[in-house]
RNA sequence: GGUGGGGUGGCCGAGUGGUUAAUGGCAACAGACUGUAAAUCUGUCGUGCACCGCACUACGUAGGUUCAAAUCCUACCCCCACCA
C-alpha cells in the first residue's frame, strides 16, 4: 500500500496505486476524509443556507473557505482573536481553504497584480489589501484550515499566451515563497496543517507537465490542479488533468479546484483526481437547479407545478424523502427562503451519494461501468 | 345633486399632439451559472404570420378636430374624494 505522511496527517492510497481511478483516505487533525472526496464551497467559512449540522448530514467530509474573503471581514487579527475557523465557525470537520489565487481572476477589476503580490480593492467597501505569498500563508494560519493553498496565479480562459506564461512562472516562483512561509510561520491552534501546491497551465499540456514537474520537486503533501472549469470546452479540460495527474506523485492527493459538474466528477475520478471542489451545487440551488441522477431539474419550469414526485426518486436525502418538485416549485416561487435551502441540501447529499458510490465502485474494480450508468450529461429531468 | 380627481397592455404604474406596440416594476415563460462581488444575471412577454421583417388590433365607450391623437374637443358610462 502506497502511503505518504506528513506532521498529523497521512495519504493512504488503498486502491489504484498504478492505475487510475483512485480510492483513498485522507487522515487530517480534524478527522479521516475518504477519497475521492467533494468539497462544498463555503467562501466566508459557511455553506450558503447551511448550518453544519445539516452540512453534515448531507454527507459533507470537510468545507473549503477562502482566504481573500476572510481577508475582509473578519480579517486575520480578529479570526486569531476568536480561535480559528474550526471554533469560530462550528464546524468541526477538516476546512480547506483557497489561497486567493482565484480571485486573481474572478475580481480581475478589483485588483493590480505585479511580481510581489496582489493588491485588491475590497470589492465591499474599497479598502485596499496586499495579498502575497506570505500574507495568504499567514492568513491561512490564522484561519487555521486543514489543507492550505499556496497563493497562485489564475489566468483567465480569455488570457493571452504572454499573460499565460506570466501566471505558470509566477505560480512557480511564488511557491518557492509559499513553502518558505509556511515553514517559517508556525500554526496557531495546536493542530498541523498542510500546505499544497497549486499546478497552473491553462490547457497548454506541454506547460501543466512543466508547472507539475517543477512543482513535484519541491514535494509538498499534496496538489491541487488549477485554472480549469474556466470557459475551455471539455475537450480541452480532461486532457490538461490527465496531463498533471500523469506527471505528479503517484503518493500525493490530488484535488481540482473548482469542478464541477456530476459528470465532471465522474471523469475527474476516472482521470486519478482525488478530491473536488465547485460551487455549481450550491449556486445553482439557490437558483433553482437540482442535480438528479436523471439529469437536472430546474425547479421553476412550468412543468413541474403538479409533479409530486420527489427531486430524485433515487436519492436518500431528507429533501427526497419528504417533499416534493411542485412544492419546491412553490417555495421557489413564493421566494421562500427554505426552497434555495431544500435545494442546496439535496445537490449536496446528491453529491456525495454519487462519491460514495463511486468509492465502492472503484473499491470493486468496477468504476467505468458505474460512472457509464451516472453519466446525465446537462440532459433534462422530466 | 354639486365640485374636483381619475379610467393605459395579466396586475400596479409612467406617458399629456408626432422616432409609441406604448418607460418602469410585479407576475408569467425560457435560459445562463464550474477554487462564489451571484437567493444573481439574461432573454421573451398585444395578436397573427413566410417571426433579425411584415400585417393587424390597441390606452373606458362613441363621435369629432388634425397631415398626425393614449395625449386636444363633445357626449355618455364607470370609479374615487370632498361638499350637500
Amino acid at each position: 500500500m502506497i502511503e505518504q505522511t506528513a506532521p498529523g496527517f497521512k495519504f493512504k492510497l488503498l486502491h489504484g496505486e498504478h492505475c487510475t481511478p483512485r480510492r483513498g483516505e485522507l487522515h487530517t487533525p480534524h478527522g479521516i476524509i475518504e477519497t475521492p472526496c467533494f468539497w462544498p464551497v463555503g467562501t466566508v467559512g459557511s455553506v450558503k443556507l447551511i448550518l453544519p449540522d445539516d452540512l453534515n448530514s448531507t454527507g459533507a467530509q470537510g468545507m473549503l473557505s477562502n482566504t481573500y474573503h476572510l481577508l475582509l471581514r473578519p480579517g486575520d487579527e480578529a479570526l486569531t482573536q476568536l480561535g480559528g475557523l474550526h471554533r469560530w465557525g462550528g464546524w468541526k470537520k477538516p476546512i480547506l481553504t483557497d489561497s486567493g489565487g482565484f480571485q486573481v481572476m474572478s475580481l480581475a477589476t478589483h485588483r493590480k497584480l505585479s511580481e510581489e503580490c496582489v493588491l485588491f480593492q475590497s470589492h465591499i467597501d474599497g479598502s485596499k489589501h496586499i495579498l502575497s505569498p506570505e500574507r495568504s500563508i499567514a492568513i491561512q494560519r490564522a484561519i487555521g484550515a486543514d489543507i492550505i493553498f499556496m497563493l497562485d496565479v489564475c489566468p483567465a480562459f480569455e488570457a493571452s499566451e504572454k499573460e499565460l506564461r506570466e501566471a505558470h512562472e509566477r505560480t512557480l516562483l511564488w511557491a518557492i515563497r509559499n513553502r518558505r512561509a509556511f515553514a517559517e510561520f508556525p500554526s496557531r491552534y495546536g493542530h498541523d496543517q498542510t500546505l499544497w501546491a497549486v499546478v497552473q497551465g491553462a490547457t497548454d499540456l506541454a506547460l501543466r507537465r512543466e508547472a507539475a514537474a517543477t512543482l513535484a520537486e519541491g514535494n509538498d503533501f499534496g496538489y491541487a490542479i488549477g485554472g480549469l472549469a474556466v470557459g475551455e470546452p471539455k475537450e480541452l479540460m480532461y486532457p490538461a488533468i490527465a496531463a498533471v495527474t500523469e506527471t505528479l506523485p503517484i503518493a500525493a492527493p490530488k484535488h481540482l479546484l473548482g469542478v464541477g459538474t456530476p459528470d465532471d466528477l465522474l471523469s475527474g475520478i476516472a482521470l486519478g483526481v482525488d478530491s473536488f471542489d465547485c460551487v455549481l451545487p450550491t449556486r445553482n440551488a439557490r437558483h433553482g437547479i437540482a442535480f438528479t441522477s436523471r439529469g437536472i431539474i430546474r425547479i421553476k419550469n412550468e412543468r413541474y407545478k403538479l409533479d409530486q414526485e420527489p427531486l430524485d426518486p433515487d436519492c436518500k436525502c431528507a429533501c427526497c424523502r419528504q417533499i416534493s418538485r411542485s412544492f419546491l416549485r412553490h417555495l421557489y416561487f413564493a421566494s421562500e427562503a427554505t426552497a434555495a435551502r431544500w435545494l442546496t441540501y439535496h445537490n449536496l447529499s446528491y453529491y456525495n451519494q454519487l462519491l460514495t458510490e463511486a468509492r465502492d465502485a472503484i473499491a470493486a474494480s468496477r468504476f467505468p461501468e458505474f460512472a457509464a450508468t451516472k453519466r446525465v450529461g446537462w440532459t433534462e429531468n422530466i
